[in-house]
DNA sequence: ACGCATTTGTTCGTATGTATT
DNA sequence: TAATACATACGAACAAATGCG
């Protein structure tokens, strides 16, 4: 037993991280970064092994929990992408009304409102914002196609911080086609991961009411979510108001 | 090209699935048939791939996924063990409702009944049970303890499969200390893994607006939720009335 | 208090299978 | 057919946590 080699107690406590994660969170740092945009292919697991001087087998452990996250996208034989929210299979993501009967139907939009304003400091608090920072909010109904005309089914208002979304106007949200978060990947650079909810139950307002042609006092499902990206700062408030009489909400436990 | 090679199109369809797929199936059989029961260890991952002779990363990839999934419980230095609904971490797993301010404070309970009865058509259709067959439907109230007293914010109603909940009484619900989830476990020795829930806003009617101590035609959160066990067979199906003024239901989205 | 055995956690390496281009 | 990329499987070694003697 060699006598005189102690020396180097490290802390220990914060300082120890699996290599595994460490790569993870060089992943994430140069998808933040935007080194990778969504919907392209990210180098392959030998590549990013050399880089980074580990085995592939770590590289693919960082990926394996990316990948359940839902950042990346494991295509066999043709390579690991970044999670885009334009695929068919994820497009709607987040959106967890679905109709009574059948499948995820499509929906129809209507832009009401696009405005550049201070954010309001309930909002500036949520969205880690400076007092008095610029903030776009967006209006807007989802309508389900039905035999007799459109039924108004959502009612979203939803606040974005100005800095990033310099240049979203209303022009620009009514003429795009696809999904809004789409949108924001491709031209503002923000790609929203992981979002909170909080649900509850509430009286339909007068407004809500006439926007969601309901009467007063109807019970409406509230929907508060705040959207967070790569490096896991909020970059979208959303208050939904779901007339849930021919529809639900569909949440999974485990 | 070949001429006479062809022979064997295999359907390639469902024949093919990877090694530690098939263990995966082989430990949820394991679980199903009671050979390990909840809170307990599970043979260490060596012993495991002696019994199926393969290697230990098999398993190990095999148990990443149970563990993934909730069904299993990893800790490092002790073993594998069965998840259960006892632990204090995993307590009221299925509960997403919050208090809109601070955690997940506890709360009381109120058995209002338990008997039992044919199952209605409805209830038996979602849980796969003949028409006619024995049905046991629990309600009972959960409510916040406050400086005035206890103010109720749930009411529960579900219904139970008669055949494995036989001898579940008022009396085992009443005296029963802890979750209703690890009594199922350990008396009937039934473990709700998984859940999907239908969440809508309604209005109270009569009787739900006096249990919860609200007006008549209030907003209510109902939470439709069907729960399944180790064999993805339905064992629960529950409806709760939340009322959500000061408390909501917590989603998390990715 | 110390060391040892057990068990999961991490890391590397290698070989082979399967999907895509 | 060949090259490339991810997927599966095995083996080995060491680290870290735990429990016991």
């Amino acid at each position: 037993m060699p006598a005189a080699a102690p020396a180097l107690p490290p802390p220990a406590a914060p300082a120890f991280s699996p290599l595994y994660q460490q790569i993870k969170s060089l992943l994430l740092k140069s998808l933040a970064a935007g080194e990778w945009q969504p919907g392209r292919v990210i180098p392959s697991e030998v590549e990013l092994a050399a880089r980074f001087g580990v085995s592939q087998g770590t590289v693919r452990k960082a990926i394996d929990e990316l990948a359940a996250e839902n950042v990346l996208v494991r295509r066999q034989g043709k390579g690991t992408f970044v999670a885009t929210h334009a695929e068919q299979s994820t497009q709607y993501r987040f959106l967890r009304l679905m109709p009574d009967d059948g499948g995820p139907g499509t929906l129809q939009r209507r832009l009401l409102e696009c405005r550049r304003m201070r954010a309001p400091a309930e909002v500036a608090r949520l969205l880690a914002l400076k007092p008095g920072e610029a903030a776009v909010q967006v209006r807007r109904l989802l309508l389900v196609p039905e035999p007799e005309g459109l039924r108004p089914v959502v009612f979203d208002d939803l606040w974005l911080p100005g800095t990033p979304f310099k240049g979203l106007t209303a022009e620009r949200l009514q003429t795009w086609r696809g999904p809004m978060y789409r949108l924001f990947e491709a031209e503002f650079a923000v790609h929203m991961v992981r979002a909170e909810e909080k649900i509850r139950a509430v009286a339909a307002g007068g407004e809500e009411a006439e926007l969601l042609a309901v009467a007063p006092g109807t019970p409406l499902l509230s929907v508060e979510r705040l959207s967070f990206t790569y490096d896991d700062r909020p970059v979208e408030l959303r208050r939904g108001l779901y007339h849930t009489a021919s529809h639900h909400y569909r949440n999974e436990l485990n």
